[in-house]
DNA sequence: CAGTGGTCTAGACCACGCT
DNA sequence: GCGTGGTCTAGACCACTGG
């Protein structure tokens, strides 16, 4: 026998993916109603589907039905210099095609390694350090990605622009302009749910995943001159890969 | 002024992130005490922790520290024929390199498409059948991905071994042994919460995404031959491309 | 202002795990 | 059998939204 909330849950579930619920749900008042149970019962089924990522839900307003849109991004022409012009950001490019307002906010700082840096960039566990370029991408105004570059200081350290806290260049476009050109990367994607900082900064609704996408690029000679590590609210992007034969 | 019962869960977080709590966490009737609050307030603390994945609890039991371990997909040489021998299956031989022991259910339909599907394959809206080879991948005997491949029934129609329900020849293996050999691929991933059904099918703790990996193989003229949907527990996988210069 | 959802309490009973 | 967590009730007060 099924918990009398999992029947409610299931209930409005069925409506929803029915369409028969397209905006708005009934007040908890009237689900006590419906089902004859206690608001706490109403609460936890609506809980649930909170949770599933179905609906959502605010203060003084009713449980809405969630609508989301996904932006797409190609990860293989990724920041890689052959695809577009080296004058102009990746990430701009791909904001304006898909129709709407790129914005990058830049933060520089050299530091040690977190373990897991320190191990994609092949680094000795003591007294290396890392620069660090932090972005975070806008989407009209919106913080949309998280993106956080880790360099070797020690391979950069020359090359007083990779200092510069601007957005404009991309990292494809500092490693070329220093000689350093990516020969091969390496990606490896995650899912998880976001800790509440990033649920924070990225304004990640309940019932959402986080998609971490890690990028380890290599010099012609197999050094890894770069790591960098975007995070992405799952309800607001979809990655694609080409592979040709 | 934050609400009690996140108080509780960012004291709990930090417990469990410092190492404090490696195992197991006080029980309710202890939290209440040390927060003076009711057993609601400390289950809501709880709860939050259970969506974010920290923690994962069941009846009977204390609350327990989640410790995941993920297995690694390289989806850039997942069933390309030229990455291994044509006899055995791809899944088998990436689970037996990870020492642990696959196994394949497959169940054979044909059906009309979904939406979805059928805009995937580029098929006329109406009429057109796909067949589908539906497999769900076991890891040591326990579920482990939901693999659905679905190719134009028309094309494949005259190869009776796409009937065939069983999992010792891969798709790709299928595919060329019919002399359609897939010349492109388009991957395309996302992330989201599970279904009740997916997380029966799949096991997928609470508090845990699905990631979602579909795949469009095309022939040398562009057609498209195969679109495969995987779905995966996301605390058990990464993902992962290689991408050369 | 009325109606919505958000938080919290005190108490009850049940189902499960372990010893 | 005792301690654990899972479900449920009835009632209260507060904070926000929208007419």
């Amino acid at each position: 026998m099924n918990a009398k909330w999992e029947t409610i849950a299931e209930h409005l579930r069925n409506r929803i993916t029915n369409g028969e619920y397209t905006l708005e749900l009934p007040s908890e008042n009237t689900l006590m109603g419906e089902h004859r149970v206690s608001r706490t019962t109403v609460r936890r089924a609506l809980s649930q589907l909170v949770a599933e990522g179905l609906v959502e839900s605010s203060q003084g307003s009713p449980h809405r039905v969630r609508a989301d849109e996904r932006m797409r991004w190609a990860m293989h022409e990724w920041e890689r210099p052959e695809r577009h012009s080296t004058s102009a950001d990746a990430w701009d490019t791909a904001v304006l095609a898909q129709g709407a307002t790129p914005g990058t906010i830049v933060t520089v700082a050299i530091e040690p390694p977190s373990e897991a840096v320190a191990h994609a960039l092949h680094l000795h566990p003591v007294g290396e350090l890392v620069l660090i370029r932090r972005r975070v991408r806008l989407i009209d105004e919106e913080p949309h990605q998280l993106g956080d570059s880790y360099f070797p200081y020690g391979m950069v350290k020359d090359h007083p622009e990779f200092m510069e806290p601007r957005g404009l260049s991309a990292p494809g476009g500092l490693l070329i302009a220093a000689g350093l050109p990516q020969a091969r990367l390496h990606d490896l994607i995650e899912a998880r749910m976001p800790t509440p900082d990033e649920t924070r900064l990225l304004r990640i609704p309940l019932g959402t995943p986080l998609i971490v996408h890690s990028r380890t690029g290599y010099l012609e000679d197999g050094t890894a001159i770069r790591h960098m590590i975007t995070r992405m609210s799952a309800n607001r992007v979809e990655i694609t890969y080409e592979i040709p034969a």
